[in-house]
DNA sequence: TTGTAATATATGTAAATACATATTTCGGAT
DNA sequence: ATCCGAAATATGTATTTACATATATTACAA
C-alpha cells in the first residue's frame, strides 16, 4: 500500500523530499512493530536484542561500553543499564578491565549466544515478511540511504 | 559514510537485505536524533508535533482521537495523552463530538497554527543537512520503501 | 607531586512508550 | 425496554528513553 493511503492523507507531499522522510520513518515504525513481536516471546528488548548481536559479533572478544556505543544504532541509549539487564539474564558477563580499571570488558555467555541463536532463528520469520524486494533493489535502497546522510 | 563505517561493522553483511534493515533503522535514528534537535527549543515532542501537523492538514475541520490514530506513524502511541498535552499547551481544542458523546473533536488553535509555522520554519534546518539525493532518487527512494512494505 | 582536564561508566529523573484495562456511550438483537 | 457486545476514549503502570549529572580513574602539564 502507498504510504499516502497508509496513514490516510489527503493532500499529496509537497515534494519527494518530504515524502522521503515521512517514508522512512514509517517504514522504521512498520519495522519496529515486527521486531518486537517476534521478540515479545523472548522477553528481550530492541535495544538489548541488538546489544547482544554487537557481543555476538565479538565472539569471545571482549569490549568495553563505550565500544558498544560506538557500534549501537542508536547512540543516545543508556548502553551501561542495557548490559545491566542482559547481565542480570546471565547473557552476557562484565568484569574491569586489566589495566585500565575505568573501563570493563564485557562478553557474550554461552547461554546469551545460545539464546541468541533461538532469537535470531524465530526472526527470520520478519524476513518472509519483507521479501518484496529484489537483490538489486535491496542494494540500491542501501545506496540511497548511505547517500541520504552524506 | 558508509553505514558499517559508521556502526564499526568489521565484518560485511550476510545479505543486502539484513544491511537494508539496519539501514532504514539506523537513518530512521539519524533523523530522529536531527529532529530532537530542532525541536528542542521548542519544547515539544515528535510525537506533539506529528499531531499538530495532522491537525494543521485538516485546516479547521475536526478530527476525533482515533482519526488522528489511524494518520500517525506510529499507531502505538497513546494519542489521547499526546493531545492531552497539546490542549494543556493551548495549541489544540478538544470539544464532545455532537450527535456521539463517545467521541470528540479535536481543532488546531489559532495559537497552534501560528506555533506550528515557527517550527516548521526552524526544522527547515534538516532539509539542508539532507539535500544529498536528487528528486528522482528520493522518488526512487520513496518506490523501494513503499515496496518493501508489500 | 599536585592540580586539572579528559575518559569511562553509573546514577537520577522527567518524560515518553507500550501495553493492559477501565469507563462511558452507542447500536442492535431479543 | 433491556441486555450485550462493540466503539471511542481515558487511565494505570512497568519499562524505556533522553538527558543531566555524579563518581571514579587516568593522563598530563606545571
Amino acid at each position: 500500500m502507498s504510504l499516502e493511503q497508509e496513514i490516510k492523507q489527503t493532500r499529496p507531499f509537497k515534494s519527494n523530499y518530504e515524502k522521503a522522510l515521512v517514508n522512512i520513518m514509517f517504514t522504521n515504525n512498520w519495522i519496529h512493530f515486527k521486531q518486537n513481536k517476534y521478540l515479545k516471546p523472548f522477553d528481550i528488548s530492541i535495544q538489548q536484542y541488538n546489544v547482544l548481536r554487537i557481543l555476538n559479533g565479538q565472539k569471545d572478544q571482549p569490549i568495553t561500553i563505550n565500544e558498544i556505543i560506538d557500534r549501537m544504532l542508536d547512540k543516545m541509549s543508556n548502553a551501561s543499564r542495557l548490559v545491566d539487564k542482559l547481565y542480570a539474564k546471565g547473557y552476557v558477563s562484565r568484569e574491569q578491565k586489566v589495566g585500565n580499571r575505568r573501563a570493563c570488558d564485557v562478553t557474550i555467555t554461552p547461554k546469551g549466544i545460545s539464546f541468541l541463536e533461538d532469537v535470531t532463528k524465530s526472526i527470520k520469520g520478519i524476513e518472509k515478511d519483507m521479501n518484496s524486494l529484489s537483490e538489486v533493489e535491496f542494494d540500491e535502497l542501501n545506496r540511497l540511504l548511505d547517500k541520504i546522510r552524506k
